[in-house]
DNA sequence: CGAGTGACCGCAA
DNA sequence: ATTGCGGCCACTC
C-alpha cells in the first residue's frame, strides 16, 4: 500500500483520474479499491463535491446503469458516455461487462 | 465543533 | 417487480 497514508477520497480522485477513456466503473468497485467495500455512498458524495476535472462520467451504478444525481440526469449522463465512445441504451451502459475497468487496465 | 446529508450497494420481505 | 433498511466516509451548514 503506497497511498495508505492518503484520506479515502484522495484514493477516490486517483483511481477516477486513472479510469481510461472509453472504459467505466461503478462506485462500489471504486469504494472495495480504496479498501471501503461499503463506502460506495460515500463515492458518490466525493463526486457530488470533488473535483469537476476528473471524469465522473466514467463512474456508473452496479450493473452499468447511470448515475441519477448526475447534472442533467441520466439523459445528461448518456450523452457523455457516448461522447466518450461508450454505447448506452435505455439509461443502461451497454457491453458494461466488456467496458468495465477494475483498476488493471 | 456537532449533526445531517449524500451522484450507492446489497439483501430481505 | 417494488419497497425498506443498514453500512461507511468526507464534506457542508
Amino acid at each position: 500500500m503506497s497511498d495508505a497514508s492518503i484520506s479515502f477520497n484522495e484514493q477516490v480522485y486517483e483511481l477516477v483520474a486513472q479510469i481510461p477513456k472509453g472504459r467505466v466503473t461503478t462506485y462500489g468497485t471504486l469504494a472495495a479499491l480504496c479498501g471501503k467495500p461499503r463506502a460506495a455512498r460515500i463515492v458518490g458524495g466525493i463526486a457530488h463535491f470533488g473535483p469537476s476535472e476528473l471524469p465522473w462520467q466514467r463512474v456508473v451504478k452496479a450493473g452499468g446503469g447511470l448515475a441519477e444525481g448526475f447534472p442533467g440526469g441520466v439523459e445528461g449522463h448518456r450523452q457523455v458516455l457516448e461522447a466518450e465512445g461508450v454505447k448506452v441504451s435505455n439509461h443502461r451502459v451497454v457491453d458494461f461487462n466488456q467496458i468495465f475497468w477494475s483498476g488493471k487496465q
